[in-house]
DNA sequence: GCTAAATTACTGACCAGTCAGTTATTAACT
DNA sequence: AGTTAATAACTGACTGGTCAGTAATTTAGC
């Protein structure tokens, strides 16, 4: 009877659209975009097929708004880190591991893996992704490094480079949730793996100590 | 007229398996297993589509092929670095760097984004993967870093973790070229990635070197 | 009863898999 | 060598099922 309890079943939602993406989401990282069926999709969302196209006008349309809407909102959390920590250690370390907690841990980790298994079906949307994700979280990545070696606290290194090595073991480790993962049933054990990543990189980037040095 | 010339086009060969597996692989990476037709995989391989099934039993049977082929010959080169190398540094140098150039900068480099896309609709194809190539792979990588501890050249570091953590920025970059590499257009500037990538995973597994030390 | 929300039944394109027929290659016979 | 018979390699039109997308119909809320 109230309106923002979702009663029965019907006759409901303008919170809708996203209980749709969600479902695709889940099945498409689970199955593929060309191997998931919209009927699947419906059913898991509690509606039947045609009420799908009440709200996207194709199943294209669908996975462009899968994509954006699991993205858009990923990002500001992560630039805002900018200004809170000053100590370059803090703030990488502030960077990974809060795309972790935000996006690797979550479901949202499944999107890695959908973009890159389709991005050659979609150009558009890749290019989307690629401009609103990968370049905005690479730059963000870039000015924390960035940083740190402006103040003697990281060695020199090629800084496009060290962006994607440095991502490279999380989001790896997020589409493994959704490959290989389910067959080897642990999933409790992240913490050894992150540790072993923040040991390997920090101390892979931290500049000698100097003998003698101010700090 | 000669018989080892693959004179016109057609009636021809036993290495045809061969030649429908590598259109098949090229078109699995590119556009996913459930999006690409047979159509397209034996118009790829100069052969009607009727051909592929005098080969291969059913789309599912092509895939598996795909994936064993890939992968067999693959494991051997890396377990023979174990008694070629004796220092450790050297050898764990000598297992990533060759699994880039036989396999990462390869068209075989499509296949760990092959098998992580479809590993949750081949279940079986998944254990198998997981078997003969995930386990042996991470057997070999831990054999290495497992000496270079015991001698003393590396830290101590979770053997399990440090395993996955090493080998992603390889895996990584290898998927990369298969979805948004073709995007950008940048194939030649690997050096710098996989510079930084050693310097980095390799200082950050190096053991602290004590005042003078025996070296 | 009127409108919006949703469902159900339907259609048409697409594609894995089949099979009768075609063409190349080899073997046999003279 | 030349002719023919037998086999192997291959082809492409066809089928049956599946599924994205649509239209007709029902149900809920005002």
């Amino acid at each position: 009877m109230t309106e923002t309890q979702p009663a029965r079943r019907r006759r409901r939602k303008e919170a809708r659209p996203q209980e749709l993406t969600a479902a695709a989401l889940s099945l498409f990282v689970e199955k593929g975009f060309a191997a998931t069926r919209l009927d699947d999709i419906a059913e898991r969302a509690g509606v039947s097929k045609g009420t799908l196209y009440l709200y996207f006008d194709s199943k294209d349309a669908l996975f462009k708004a899968v994509i954006q809407e699991g993205v858009v909102p990923a990002l500001h959390a992560g630039e805002a880190l900018l200004e809170q920590h000053d100590d370059p250690l803090e703030l990488l370390r502030a960077i990974l591991s809060g795309w972790w907690e935000r996006i690797g841990s979550t479901e949202l980790g499944g999107i890695p893996k959908l973009m890159m298994s389709e991005a050659g079906n979609f150009p558009d949307v890749a290019a989307y992704y690629q401009r609103e994700v990968i370049q905005r979280g690479t730059a963000l990545l870039r000015a924390a490094v960035s940083r740190g070696i402006a103040r003697g606290v990281f060695r020199e290194v090629d800084l496009d480079a060290i962006c994607s090595v440095l991502i490279a073991p999380l989001v790896y480790r997020a589409m493994w949730r959704y490959s290989f993962g389910p067959r080897c049933g642990q999933e409790a054990d992240v913490g050894p793996y992150l540790k072993t990543y923040f040991d390997l990189i920090l101390n892979g980037l931290m500049a000698p100590v100097a003998a003698g040095d101010t700090q």
